[in-house]
DNA sequence: CTGAAAGCGCTTACAG
DNA sequence: CTGAAAGCGCTTACAG
């Protein structure tokens, strides 16, 4: 049904390997035989097969992106959906075509199947767990991670730079003169939501201040819910805070909606901040003061890292932080 | 780097063909031979290679999910993006792989990488034109279209029932005994926000109402920013209308950022309604009225039918019309 | 500059 | 039930 180099060899009057050559661009050919087999190209709109020019280069060009998740799915995940566009943008740049798979069961299957596509590299983010890793680094396939929620001396990591991010979320809103503060906490195993609430702490801590258990919620998973929950159970306690710190917006914007069915005002009464800067965090109302999280920049220094890796280079850093910016919105401004 | 069937087969003591056979499962092979081969497939982690399968094969199983967009990345738009997970759990279970790639120029481009990847099939999102529908069609590849902004009778489309849709609308927002009404309108090249418009104004005709041009704000793109502009266009006009129809939730939710700057109350002074039931539509302050579109259902039937199509049916279906939904929440809901 | 030959890692009839 | 051979559609030395 499609045309192979043979047929356009034919048609061109020469053979397989110059024909090869002028598709390619690879070797000596001259200028008649390069016009007749590009004639022929266009004429029967050939497309060369990259199965089988992978077969003999062992490249694919093709690289498998992976999000791990327990929960939900992915591709519609406010954060991790904006990482996957600069991923999606920067192959078009480089010429990748990407895989992109969720694996809710964080089992090495979704691995093992793009292995076996022989893809030249894989991007991993999110819920890793120390099994898969070492399962993935015993084929000898370059990789990447981007916010994982583990660490490994030997794998390049891309992630925000969390710690600071707490720190920035604390010395803002102290600076504001926002006292006392609660905490909505993600799930201490994931390395950001740990570093954003030690970073937020410590900033606290630095500053004078403490930060009790009882004024921490700590929240099952990173959802919107679990913010809304969150404010329920903190109200159980006598005193009021000037404002409720989320390690990240979903849960933040779940505070919000949970304050005001309480007929609080935000900022008003409680203000409150989030963490990661998602699409929403500037429409919502009131619009959320957050700490800004580099997404685009993640996704396409990850591919550009990857890249490189696929090509043989070695000496790479370890890991990249990228530093976060504190967002000012509504949810923190009186006045 | 990697092992190689005819190192299984000699690690095993088998030809290469026996080898094959267990390990594709197909043909007769002895308990004997079976057990050698599958012992020793374990102890090197042999992983078969996908490419020279998929070449004699003559099938990668590998989709390609295209979306065309103007102007705005994709994998984050919080319609698309649910739709693209909905396909991404299918082809899981299905046993493909999904390339994803985003085209915002509607170009050939992607199409014909794709191609020459050998896609067994491809999945063609959002805004087509008739150049490129014509050149995908050239090619004997199997495809459908998601929500596509032009129709073909040739092609397979899965599309919400925008009309049905645009009816639902009117007839709630008249039954709520809200008018005047204004529209914020997408732009009517796309077939949906074309339809999700004439079908509104349907209903207010056959009701005996009528929609006269100079209450409906034409949008130039689909995004917040031009709902929230809207309201300060149609402001200009004298009077104030009972309720405002977006044909998108991001519209919507701009129309209520803008009526909220503008001092009214939304539900209150005037009502607003959106299109689509994005995510953020139910946790947003008010939570936003709309119609639900079946995304999930559109992808997963998307998916089964290019499987299908892949797999050499032929009489299916040209349009599967998904019967969409009213959401009440509390932008339309007094009291 | 060009063509014949070998090979990438599999599968698939075909004998045996 | 098993193995040798041919072939999928390319690329890559190697002679010429």
């Amino acid at each position: 049904m499609n045309y192979t180099i043979k047929d356009i060899a034919y048609q061109a009057g020469v053979s397989k390997s110059t024909a090869s050559r002028v598709i390619s661009g690879k070797g000596y050919v001259s200028m008649e035989a390069r016009e007749k087999v590009e004639a022929t190209v266009q004429r029967l709109q050939y497309k060369p097969n990259a199965i089988a020019r992978s077969l003999v280069s062992s490249f694919t060009r093709n690289i498998g992106v992976i999000i791990y998740r327990q929960h939900h799915p992915i591709a519609s995940h406010p954060f991790y959906s904006k990482v996957l566009d600069a991923i999606l943008e920067k192959a078009t740049e480089l010429g990748y075509a990407i895989f992109v798979m969720t694996d809710m069961e964080i089992s090495n299957r979704s691995a093992d199947f793009l292995l076996e596509k022989r893809v030249d590299g894989l991007i991993l983010i999110s819920r890793l767990n120390n099994e898969l890793l070492e399962y993935v680094k015993s084929f000898d396939i370059p990789f990447v991670m981007i916010n994982s929620s583990i660490e490994d001396a030997e794998v390049t990591h891309f992630a925000n730079d969390d710690l600071a991010g707490g720190k920035i979320a604390a010395e803002y809103l102290l600076a504001e003169g926002y006292h006392p503060l609660y905490v909505v906490a993600g799930p201490q195993e994931h390395r950001s939501h740990y570093l954003r609430l030690k970073g937020f702490r410590e900033k606290l801590v630095e500053s004078g201040y403490s930060l009790a258990e009882e004024d921490i919620y700590y929240a099952e998973n990173t959802q919107f819910d679990e913010g809304y929950r969150a404010v329920q159970c903190l109200w159980e306690r006598a005193s009021i805070p000037k404002a409720i710190f989320a390690t990240n917006d979903m849960m933040a914007l779940g505070v919000i909606r949970g304050l005001i069915e309480k007929g609080y005002r935000v900022p008003g009464d409680v203000a409150a901040m989030g963490f990661d800067d998602i699409d929403y965090a500037a429409i919502s109302n009131p619009a959320l003061t957050t700490v800004h999280i580099a997404k685009t920049k993640m996704g396409k220094a990850a591919l550009q890292t990857l890249d490189q890796l696929i090509r043989g280079q070695v000496h790479l850093p370890k890991e990249e932080l990228f530093t976060p910016q504190l967002v000012v919105r509504e949810s923190t401004r009186i006045g």
